[in-house]
DNA sequence: ATGGTAGATACTCTA
């Protein structure tokens, strides 16, 4: 079972790119983030076509997450349960076949001490606290999806520029570390170890020709589950296409049989 | 060096 997850930065400009990804990839499962679209503009049914169905959670101009899959989604739950809610869309919970599938788009948090980068924080704890109160360390589970945080030196190309910025403080990957200890693997990092890996790069400053990138787009799962990972990886080729999004997607392969 | 680019919406905000 193929899951990738992909910030497409607009799924209307970004729909050329996305079908032909699709067909070539062939995907059992997409996570896809800044969506930027509300559910009825969705573009479904080009998608459809290709075999995908899609669970949609999305407002007008920002953010944005949906899940494709070529196989039944169940279960589908939008957002934090608390009192309140959510008035950004930023999570997507769904079960498909044999695993769950946890869809976050993690708040940028704009600068580190802002007001923005509170809400990125607390955030983060409400992720770690969803975690505690509805899912169960022995499911096979997926968490996938923009961070906006880098882990590690090893994830950043220049990790003393970055020490203390946003998507490199320490604040943001002491709240990574927290939801890491829940019981999830970086299945990533299970099988690729070497640094100049990463998911994003800036659109300025010709920062993808440097290769100055950062490592914010993760898939992480449960040890049941990342015990049976047989592969991962970055597609860097759709950022060299015109007109790319910002992030190219993360890949992962299952040994799990879809019923 | 406080830049630089991209996207959606409205003439600015977010990333």
């Amino acid at each position: 079972m193929k899951v990738a997850t992909w910030n497409v930065n607009s799924i209307a400009v970004r729909l050329p790119q996305l079908v032909e990804w699709l067909k070539t990839t062939r995907p059992d499962v997409v996570c896809l983030q800044e969506t930027k679209c509300t559910d009825e503009r969705f573009p479904a049914e080009p998608l459809l076509e290709l075999g995908y169905q899609a669970v949609t959670w999305g407002q007008p101009t920002y953010n944005g997450v949906a899940v494709l899959s070529l196989h039944p989604i169940v279960d589908t739950r939008r957002g934090f349960p608390e009192a309140g809610g959510d008035t950004q869309c930023r999570l997507l919970d769904v079960v498909i076949g044999p695993i769950r599938v946890i869809n976050v788009y993690v708040p940028n948090g704009s600068e580190v001490g802002s007001e923005k980068f509170g809400y990125k924080l607390s955030w983060l704890a409400r992720l770690r606290r969803y975690f505690d109160e509805s899912c169960l360390a022995d499911q096979r589970l997926v968490l996938c999806g923009d961070f906006n945080i880098a882990p590690e030196p090893r994830d950043v190309h220049d990790p003393v520029l970055w020490e203390g910025r946003v998507l490199f403080s320490k604040p943001e990957r002491d709240a990574l570390r927290v939801i890491e200890q829940w019981g999830l693997v970086d299945v990533f990092r299970r099988h690729k170890s070497e640094p100049g890996l990463y998911s994003w790069w800036d659109y300025r400053a010709g920062a993808f020709r440097r290769n100055h990138g950062l490592r914010i787009d993760h898939l992480w799962a449960t040890p049941v589950l990342a015990d049976v990972s047989s592969s991962a990886e970055i597609d860097r080729k759709v950022r060299t296409l015109e007109r790319p999004s910002d992030h190219a997607p993360v890949i992962a392969e299952f040994a799990v049989a879809v019923p």
